[in-house]
DNA sequence: TTGTACGCGTTATCAA
DNA sequence: TTGATAACGCGTACAA
């Protein structure tokens, strides 16, 4: 009767028949539209604009072969205001992505053999033509599945422990220029007993955080003892850790995180630390909102560009052609920042 | 010469010439198990195990008319303290969405109307088979817009402001309920003078949680006048607020957000109303990360069972089955902590 | 219970 | 420049 039986898309045949072209030619329209007769194009296109058409995803997808989707893994906000890193990330990411016209699939994973086993599978049903891996670590088991797998991927985060460092393509940020920037701006400041607040030693990105306060501390007395760590990324252990640095005579330190200044700057407060120029002697990590609101000097990720070059590998890494470079390591900058006024 | 010309995928025929049978048993095997001989079933499932075979999405999108995709729009992490919530949120969904054989597909867009017009875009493609709407606000465009293009959506959020509370399915937590358990909770303390800071009216969401907190504090004296609202979601401004309250009389404060309870617990620290007993006589919202970490309290949203309501309506509305209820209002949870030692 | 035929919408190839 | 044909991998109605 009154019933509209089912919307039914237009496809290529509906845009086609309507014009009494071939749907061939409306394909070309949109996929080759130097080939086509201007005159036929200007028809076609405006059919196809009027009609709200748009071409398949599935039947491209299975004529060509590809999903133009890319898997990544989205780890459970286990900290959260390290996490925000990762945030912004996987937005920069999503929004490249889109520039290029490709999308984000998103899975969730127990564990590294379990994001490996997903993405496999969703490789081999051709959901995703690619993957992007982040938060590499020491000896990552990933990689080399997904190599045995012949799943193309692009890690953020660079392969920490490998003997070929461009065993695959990656992106990083040069976290050591961070903390050396963190601890020289600390030095300018006139301090001379800087403290590093980080993680035990094995942890790659830690690590390299740590190498990086020591070069740009080398030449001041003491300080070899001026490095602390511990075991959780947490404010109190942050807390914890900076009381110790205090009692052994720093006067600013430079965190591996922005968890852990943020406990941090309550012992710089107590101990009366903090200068009159509300500017307190302490450089976190990341650049997390709780960093912008207390007002905490930070290290910031250029999660950006590092979201544009990613992307730029994973395209050269399904296209197959000469690669642009396996490695990119990114420069970060340092955020100097005077304390919030609620917080001093 | 020695070169494996393609990986190419096995299919179905692969499998199938592989056994001898046709391809419509190894299809059965998968979709219909039933009505083959078990033990053809078994030699099936065997050679599909052994090849690592997956049924190809694409064919099965093309065939189905479905895509087994949603689509949600990946905020900027604008504020990353309160957008802790959406993390937890869009994992959740990542997380139940595959276990129901679906996956997210995420976009990024400028704003409500960009999203609804890239929302369409992958609709009409068959990229998507409905979408997710998050942080739905007063007189909200997109619903409507997404009914007109006749895409399927679930909001998690009220249709705030609509005549009609069913027009669409949907799926909130109950702000009111928690700012109420709130301020009964620091009732119980012992508190006379308990004070509200939120936004200015017309936000929805701020204006369920005032009208909560307004509710358990009625019959204390003084109470309409210990509600302040300050523009900015950010602790500077909880801050002011806070200050503000605490001239007014306050000695207790239920917070819009764990962002303004960051900046008012400051101001109850330096006026001396912490108490002995380390706990912070303020309650924040959506139990953050920061919130954990500094020891304030918050009233946590279950964003877990959120998703899976979220999920279940979602497949209703494709499924376009006899819906399981339009709307499913969720009850969130006081947690009740004391302040970290280091916050003190 | 198993096999055959067809169509889902697209693009590549080739002929006109 | 345009159009006809084939094939991508799958699901389903129908025949055997």
């Amino acid at each position: 009767m009154s019933g509209q039986d089912r919307p039914s898309r237009p496809t290529l045949v509906t845009i086609a028949n309507e014009l009494g072209v071939s749907r061939q030619t409306v394909s070309n329209v949109l996929n080759n539209p130097g080939i086509v007769h201007p005159a036929t194009r200007e028809r076609v296109a405006a059919a196809i604009k009027r009609a709200g058409y748009r071409p398949s995803a599935a039947g491209r997808a299975l004529r060509t072969q590809r999903s133009m989707a890319i898997g990544l893994r989205l780890y459970r906000a286990v900290d959260g205001i390290n996490g925000a890193v990762m945030d912004r990330f996987v937005h920069s990411l999503a929004d490249e992505a889109q520039r290029r016209g490709y999308h984000l699939t998103l899975l969730t994973a127990e564990d590294a053999d379990d994001e490996v086993r997903k993405l496999e599978t969703l490789f081999r049903s051709g959901s995703i033509d690619l993957a992007v891996l982040t938060d590499t670590g020491m000896d990552d088991p990933r990689p080399d599945q997904l190599a045995e797998a012949g799943i193309p991927f692009v890690a953020f985060g660079r392969p920490w422990g490998r003997p070929d460092p461009d065993a695959h393509p990656w992106v990083d940020v040069d976290g050591g220029a961070g903390s050396a920037a963190g601890a020289s701006w600390l030095r300018e400041l006139g301090h001379t007993a800087i403290g590093f607040l980080g993680w035990p030693e094995g942890s790659g990105v830690g690590d390299d955080r740590r190498a990086g306060w020591a070069r740009a501390v080398a030449g001041l007395p003491a300080s070899a003892e001026l490095s602390v760590a511990v075991l959780d990324d947490h404010p109190s252990a942050g807390a914890e850790g900076a009381a110790e640095l205090i009692t052994r005579g720093a006067t600013a330190i430079v965190c591996a995180s922005d968890s852990l200044a943020l406990g941090a700057v309550g012992r710089l407060r107590i101990a009366g630390l903090l200068g009159d120029d509300h500017i307190a002697p302490l450089v976190g990590f990341d650049d997390t909102p709780v960093a912008r609101a207390l007002g905490m000097s930070s290290v910031h990720q250029p999660v950006e560009a590092a979201a544009v070059a990613v992307l730029e590998l994973a395209i050269d890494a399904v296209s197959a052609n000469g690669s642009s470079g396996p490695g990119r390591l990114l420069q970060p900058t340092l955020v100097p920042r005077q304390l919030a006024a609620f917080a001093r």
